[in-house]
DNA sequence: GTCTAATCGAGACGGTACGTCGAGTCTTACT
DNA sequence: AGTAAGACTCGACGTACCGTCTCGATTAGAC
């Protein structure tokens, strides 16, 4: 579906499409999901209020397609050792959460997908690449024998993942390096099983 | 001399209040947070424009106290058994959340506890009363033995919770009974030590 | 017409219209006709909005008392020689319309009697009082043999007004002494008739 | 490069100012000044408030634009004869002065020209504008010999207008052929001095 | 290199809701 | 009964954005 050579695409238009989303981006994190106004961000932009109505129908469209760019995310990562794929995972998902920037970004995202079918989508890709992540993680540790075969993986990461969520976002309460060693240290207590104690 | 409670007040105050709050409630469920106008809640609940700015300084100030109203809650809950306790409450917290009219407003209240400080407030309020409640059942069971003595029954609580709300607010997927029997159950068998294996 | 004795009267009503009216009037001559509100008069007089209702069913009627109220006039006026009764008049007249506190009010009243037919009849009535006077002192001056008995003293009354709501009301034009005298002496040149040349 | 009249400008910008200022006017001459509306301006004209407003930046400020429109005037008149051009001029103005649509106007303009310098340089531009097509009779009548050279042309204009603004305006009487007459004939009387007796 | 068509900037337009103000009505308690 | 205090409805104010719409100026990319 991309536009490969098919037509060269006028560069203006991608230019265009640049720099209202990452204005549109900037007063995300600035001002918050519900104060950016189509004006603020043409005049942000440098583009015209029309332009933008050229490119995105409704607000909500550009929105959505700020939320994606903002999104992309592409870490490999194996150490090669199953605690510290986790920790870092766990660091990285709460650096997330908690960045100003970004954790606008994520509650317009989580909000709105219960409204919206599309974002719901792009708000499921997101959390499905960065689970896979750490499901790769703990297969990796199921391979080198530091996982007992029988656990769910997926459940696993949702295991993991959950209580960082929910401190983060809900509970609303900061989250440090300790914390994270000791969440990490119960969850692989109880998946390693009995043999490990 | 002074207003504390020898002034009656005129009953209208009291009625518009409610009627307002009401409407507001009503007008959040149907059709989210971010959609509420001052004159939709005008027209739904019969109270001219003007008189709900006599109330409340800003629409957010409304919100505030439609939150605020719609939150309240009582359960003593008591079964007399840790696990049917913990079933119970896990229970309404689903049904809570999944509720089209309270997660909405669930929604709301965490989204914008990130920005305004009253929200955040009256959020944490709400969190705390009800984890009081899981924390009680706890300290039940401590009492009676089903728990060792040594648990952190405040970090307790939280895993018990946490689970539930990255289900059903970030997942966003169904809960359905089978799981909360696994949930519980899971949480009992890492809780209560290798002595209840 | 006038509640002689028939009933005592409370004073507090009285009191209250003397304070709305006299509010009223001040407003009128510092924020001009258009600007004054009833919550100014209230506040301005002390007086309840809810009882200035009381007194009066609209803020129109209100107006029209008050504007009665700074009409009032009862000059006699009589030197004993037409020209210096007749400066006298026309000085009186140029100083109640060029004064800020008055010309408001008569501006206001002659505008509003073209739509109110109650203001209609005050400004009339006020117009007649005052044309009076020069009717009166004209007669006089027939009497005396200053003017022929042949003229119509309305007419001339009206003559000797008109130039002067000209210039200050229509013209906005300043009025000074000198104009005033010649002004005088060109109308009594031309109604003395040619023996007096 | 300066847009003088190189822009050819919006054609839809003309058109909307037309509209409403035909509106305004309209409902000037209908429920007078003090009752004319934004709203029922833009109702009348069917151009959306906030239109409006983009013109305007008040309500006053459409009020002087539209008064302005309504005052266009452009009479050459000469009959050739000093009387029948004067009968022609009061009747003009006597017309004008009795209309109801425009009197309100009239009244508008002296009223609030009394408050609003802007007003006041509207009102008199309009005064000198009518004036001088009297001063241009009187002018010619004195190069015809028809009056003696040694008048004052801008004081005998003002003779003239001056009793029939006070008649129309403040005395509130009706004026009719008779009194049209009569005035100018008086007026001719009086100016032509004692050789035409 | 021009030329033509896509793209853009500027901004008018009809809307909807905002938060404010004042009018006129109504209710309650005080004196 | 008259008053003070103030809640209530209603209607207009002027503001801020929305999404739609011309309309001229400016670039590409094809010739």
């Amino acid at each position: 579906m991309i536009n490969t050579n098919s037509r060269p695409v006028d560069p203006r238009i991608e230019r265009t499409r640049q720099v209202v989303l990452a204005a549109a981006l900037e007063l995300i994190s600035e001002r918050g999901f519900g104060s950016v106004t189509v004006e603020a961000i043409s005049e942000r932009s440098g583009v015209a209020r029309s332009t933008i109505y050229r490119h995105w129908k409704q607000l909500p469209d550009l929105m959505l397609d700020a939320l994606a760019a903002g999104i992309e995310r592409s870490t490999p990562l194996d150490t090669g050792e199953l605690r510290s794929d986790l920790i870092v995972f766990v660091c990285e998902l709460v650096e997330l959460l908690t960045s100003d920037e970004f954790s606008q970004m994520a509650m317009a995202l989580i909000v709105e997908s219960h409204r919206d079918p599309a974002i719901a989508e792009l708000h499921s890709r997101f959390l499905r690449g960065r689970q896979q992540f750490t499901i790769a993680a703990i297969e990796r540790g199921i391979e080198r024998g530091e996982l007992p075969t029988t656990v769910d993986a997926r459940q696993m990461a949702a295991d993991l993942a959950a209580p960082v969520f929910f401190r983060a976002l809900i509970q609303h309460v900061p989250i440090d390096e300790a914390f994270i060693d000791q969440h990490v240290d119960r969850w692989l207590a109880i998946h390693r099983g009995p043999s490990h104690t």
